[in-house]
RNA sequence: GUGGUUGUAGCUCAGCUGGUUAGAGUAGUGGUUUGUGGUUCCAUUGGUCGGGGGUUCGAAUCCCCUCAUCCACCCCA
């Protein structure tokens, strides 16, 4: 029986030519963060569930990829819940593990697990796939890789500079032009305790993260359905309009949301400006907040991170910070591609192919490789006995740049024949110099 | 979860208002006197026209359902 061919919904295969570039941007990635002291680690894909949900707030929880439960799992549920059909007591019943929807919340967890062998402040970074079952569209995929660095256990601000720094120098490594925007958690929490909206915290800053989308005057009404009075409806009026911090009310909390800002707005990057309407989704920020979008190209936000406190006191340690960043791979490779930013040397294929007529050309060709090969050539011999031509458009398809020709002619002589693939231009030389001749070309 | 789009050969698509054995390009394979590709020419493999049901003498084409896809909303990288 034939089956068709085909992948789950929202995730991809990558060609080689696609690899070759997403380790492009990878690589830049890798490098900045190892510049600036973050050490590698990782961690399965699989999280327990109960390390997962909660984390991401109710939407968060629905998109969590959630893992059968091995054996013969049904015989251990409750039948009652089986007759009602009741999906979520049963979920819980049938399944007690998801894959990671980010890599922060496995940090935590991490971080908990492993304190004893951790230095503190610990600086960390992580670049692995993660997974929602979210809804695939433009620049969105169930499967898709985020690029994370975070300090956990320093609450001064410096990490909070230090990151955006990063979100800078890779940016600009990548010669994409982007906007970093900041905000702050206290400020919004601050601001919507002030203006009376204790206990809808979440709910007033979900409207001012719509500013982009629907406008300041909807914005505006929104609050109104909030029953807000007109005094703090003009004072938010004309907070988003001006922007300007100056205007906040006083609280302790926003005091202390205005000092750490104020450190921001001191040393941060060129390219990053505070931003009053940013709120981000995550349940767990709970300081400032960053997120990064092109300018160039409209996808949405390529990168963000911020700062939480409560996150390992979930796992059972407390007064443990975490401040981080996350890249969103697949978002930045969408708007290089766009804006054809990639290098146009990036190539997958070997430098040399060996191409021969008969098994004994074969076997002088294969002896040649390991000399090639020592050399630090990459090199390939065509492996079976095709017509000469097919090994010749192989070459060309994979984009080879040269072939070496070795017929009956060229080993008698001990030559090799190179042929330069862009040029047709052919000449013959023996393997010392062949092997010259490619270092240096 | 809501709204829209599109589903015809491995890939990109054409098939007009229903009418004979469903086409093209490309890729694949075989040849073009067997040591020169990208750039000759010829031949050839490959399709239950997403699936199911209905209307009709007759459906890729019309209707209903369903699945998938992409896009938008929600939310997010």
């Amino acid at each position: 029986m034939k089956i068709k061919a085909a992948l789950p919904k929202g995730m991809r295969d990558f060609l080689p030519k696609d690899v070759v570039r997403r380790q492009y941007i990878t690589q830049i990635i890798r490098e900045v963060f190892e510049l600036y002291a973050y050490q590698a680690i990782e961690t399965p894909v699989m999280e327990n569930l109960n390390t997962l949900t909660g984390k991401y707030g109710e939407e968060g929880d629905k998109l969590l990829f959630k893992v059968l439960n091995s054996g013969d799992y049904l015989s251990k549920t409750d039948d009652q819940i089986l007759q009602a059909k009741d999906s979520r007591k049963l979920t819980a019943q049938i399944s007690e593990k998801g894959l990671r929807y980010d890599l922060t919340v496995p940090l935590a967890r991490y971080v908990v697990q492993n304190q004893n062998d951790l230095s503190f402040p610990f600086k960390r970074y992580h670049i692995a796939p993660v997974w929602r079952a979210d809804r695939p569209q433009k620049g969105r995929y169930r499967e898709f890789y985020q690029c994370d660095a975070d300090v956990i256990g320093s609450e001064s601000l410096y990490n909070e500079v230090e990151l955006m720094q990063i979100y800078a120098k890779v940016f600009a490594k990548l010669n994409l032009e982007v906007k970093i925007k900041y905000n702050n958690r206290k400020i919004l929490l601050g601001l919507m305790q002030s203006i009376g909206l204790e206990g809808k915290e979440t709910e007033g800053i979900a409207i001012l993260d719509k500013l982009d989308k629907i406008g300041l005057d909807k914005v505006i009404e929104e609050y109104k359905a909030l029953e807000l009075n007109d005094a703090n409806l003009s004072l938010l009026r004309k907070l988003l309009e001006t922007n300007d911090v100056s205007l906040l009310p006083t609280s302790d909390m926003l005091e202390l949301g205005k000092k750490e800002l104020a450190f921001l707005d001191k040393f941060k990057p060129e390219n990053a400006f505070f931003d009053l309407s940013l709120a981000r989704g995550l349940d767990y920020y709970t300081g400032c907040i960053f997120e990064v979008a092109s300018t160039e190209y409209e996808i949405g936000s390529i990168g963000g991170g911020g700062r939480y406190d409560n996150l390992t006191e979930m796992f059972g340690k407390s007064d443990l910070t975490g401040v981080g960043i996350s890249f969103g791979l697949e978002r930045i490779y969408d708007v290089m591609e766009a804006l054809n930013r990639f290098p146009e040397n990036l190539n997958a294929s070997s430098k040399l192919l060996l191409v021969h007529f008969s098994e004994a050309n074969q076997n002088y060709a294969f002896q040649a490789l390991n000399s090639l090969r020592d050399a630090g050539i990459h090199a390939e011999m065509y492996p079976d006995l095709v017509k000469f031509p097919k090994q010749l458009k192989y070459a060309n398809d994979k984009n080879i740049p040269y072939v070496a020709i070795v017929g009956d002619k060229e080993m008698e002589q001990g030559l090799f024949a190179l042929k330069n693939m862009e040029t047709g231009e052919q000449q013959e030389l023996g393997l010392d110099r062949l092997i010259s001749f490619l270092k240096s070309h």
